[in-house]
RNA sequence: GCCCCCAUCGUCUAGAGGCCUAGGACGCCACCCUUUCAAGGUGGAGAUCACCGGUUCGAAUCCGGUUGGGGGCACCA
């Protein structure tokens, strides 16, 4: 490595640099948690930059989309656009790829009157023609470099022609060696890899080229990035040894792979982070959760704040194997973390993914009977339906037959149902609390020589219209006297009715 | 096809030569608790550390090969 190179003594400087060209990926999401907690465990400065040089499927929504879920997931960026579509911050704007395109094209043309890039006039199908034979003698596809031997006469006839040519690479046959910081030694022979596109004959600069000119610009000084790029590096490499600039440091993480072990996909996978968040996933289990797949501590411990993992994080430790999502393990944490949070805090999260007719007060009231039951905050809704849903509407979710515990017949239970009603009816309001309901219920059971459970089935249903539900009494007692009382006689009607059919 | 990377229970992982008759967690099964469902508790099944061969007194850990898996080879990023 040449002095240049040697990029020990700089300031670290990490970067994220994700394409709005769909929603935040999975996998994008921890490649940039990674990225921010290496940068603050070892204090060093972290760039969001926004690779839009792919003007036809780049959109600002999903630049929004990127940097929303982002700042949702907890992740902060020193430099950069901090809103989407906002000014960017730092000594080194823009950060946005389509607003530095003079540089791109400056450092393009110095490559060319360098002699380290060329103008390549081939079309697409004299390239596929290429590729075809190539495919037919079984060797690896790339340029065959008929351009580069062009003599001067026939570049002036393509110009004549019209035609505009893209700006190619002249890759040297030698063999790339870096140090990664996670694989360690790797090693590439770029005799095969060909005269790659670095301009199109658009002028728009290639994904590989202005990566590399942004790293420089941007004196970062740790590339993280996924596993899918490590093939791409020996590029760079020498994209970075003719423009002469420093050769950061690389660090290629494992990829988050499908069930199926492929790596994870749209198709075969839920990808968007914004898909989590809208099921009810809590930001620090996703947080928690990805940093896990692919990296431990190295203890036994498994919750994290993204403050603790900040600490710990170690890029050195970060696996070399891929890992499958597993969302069953998803799951369970957001458990933990849900059940981690207090009643007011819970109350807080829940509220977009309650109906608007529930009050604030009524929803802190619903947080005690639900949190234990909660996989997603979006499983509120289900559990506390019956207290939006009219008497009609809860009727209407179950039939006579629904209600009667084994061995019960409609005459008995509609007893029990009568019995408890009996019961609960002569409770003023301000008793009529679970605890109350409770015992009226339990002692009604008792006396009719019921058990406990078998007695309160027929209630449930009626009250909440579900054989699973919030606990009873909780529940009887947010529904409030009057809409008990009324769903027990709309129970009590249908059994009836059924009495009268069978009979 | 070519190049590169990887390989511990189904899954996420602990393990950096003797602490491993391989530990934890999720999932699964059973039991307990219990008004349903959960949550919680207890216990259980589950990995000859992909395979083969070395190095070593000793290997999941080091080396080589094989197999398997994955990724990359665009005028996408």
């Amino acid at each position: 490595m040449s002095d240049t190179s040697d990029t020990t003594s700089r300031p670290i400087r990490v970067r994220m640099a994700p394409s709005p060209t769909g929603p935040l990926h999975i996998g994008t999401a921890r490649t940039s948690l990674y990225n921010y907690l290496f940068a603050r465990h070892v204090g060093g400065t972290y760039v969001l930059r926004i690779e839009d040089t792919d003007t036809a499927r780049s959109t600002a929504e999903f630049e929004r989309d990127i940097i929303d879920n982002l700042h949702w997931l907890g992740i902060s960026w020193d430099e950069g656009p901090q809103v989407a579509g906002g000014e960017d911050i730092g000594p080194y704007r823009p950060y946005r790829q389509s607003q530095r395109m003079d540089r791109y094209a400056r450092e393009a043309e110095r490559l060319v009157a360098s002699g380290h890039a060329y103008h390549c006039w081939c079309t697409p199908e004299e390239l596929e023609a290429v590729r075809a034979e190539q495919a037919e003698r079984k060797e690896a596809p790339r340029y065959n470099g008929r351009c580069l031997r062009l003599t001067d006469a026939e570049r002036e006839a393509f110009a004549r022609e019209g035609r505009e040519p893209v700006v190619r690479l002249k890759v040297p046959p030698e063999t790339i060696r870096f140090d990664d910081l996670i694989r360690g030694e790797v090693e590439f022979d770029n005799a095969l890899l060909g005269d790659f596109v670095i301009v199109r004959a658009n002028g728009v600069p290639l994904y590989h080229f202005v990566v590399v000119v942004d790293d420089e610009a941007m004196e970062i000084t740790h590339v993280i990035r996924g596993e899918d790029h490590l093939s791409n590096t020996p590029k760079h490499i020498a994209l970075i040894r003719a423009l002469g600039y420093a050769e950061p440091r690389f660090a290629h993480i494992p990829l988050i792979l499908n069930p199926d072990r492929s790596k994870m996909s749209k198709r075969k996978s839920q990808t968007a982070i914004t898909a989590y968040r809208e099921q009810g996933y809590l930001p620090e289990t996703m947080v928690n959760f990805l940093a896990f797949l692919g990296w431990s501590p190295g203890t036994e411990e498994e919750i994290f704040t993204l403050d603790q993992l900040a600490e710990r994080f170690d890029v050195a430790a970060v696996h070399k194997g891929g890992a499958v999502f597993d969302s069953d393990r998803l799951d369970y944490l957001n458990g933990v973390y849900i059940r981690a949070l207090t009643d007011e805090q819970l109350a807080l999260r829940l509220r977009p993914f309650l109906p608007d007719a529930l009050d604030d007060a009524t929803v802190l009231r619903v947080v005690p009977l639900v949190k234990e039951r909660l996989v997603r905050l979006n499983d509120v809704g289900e559990l506390v339906a019956f207290l939006v849903e009219t008497d009609a509407e809860v009727e209407g979710l179950y039939a006579a037959g629904d209600l009667l515990p084994k061995k019960r017949d409609a005459a008995e239970t509609a007893g029990a149902v009568t019995a408890a009603r009996d019961a609960l009816q002569s409770l003023a309001d301000a008793d009529f609390s679970a605890d109350v309901l409770e015992a009226r219920c339990r002692q009604a059971a008792e006396e009719m020589g019921w058990k406990a459970g078998d007695f309160f089935r027929p209630l449930r249903l009626a009250v909440t219209g579900r054989s699973v539900s919030p606990p009873l009494f909780g529940s009887m007692e947010l529904l409030g006297r009057e809409r008990v009382l009324a769903r027990l006689d709309a129970a009590l009607g249908k059994l009836t009715a059924e009495r009268v059919t069978s009979a």
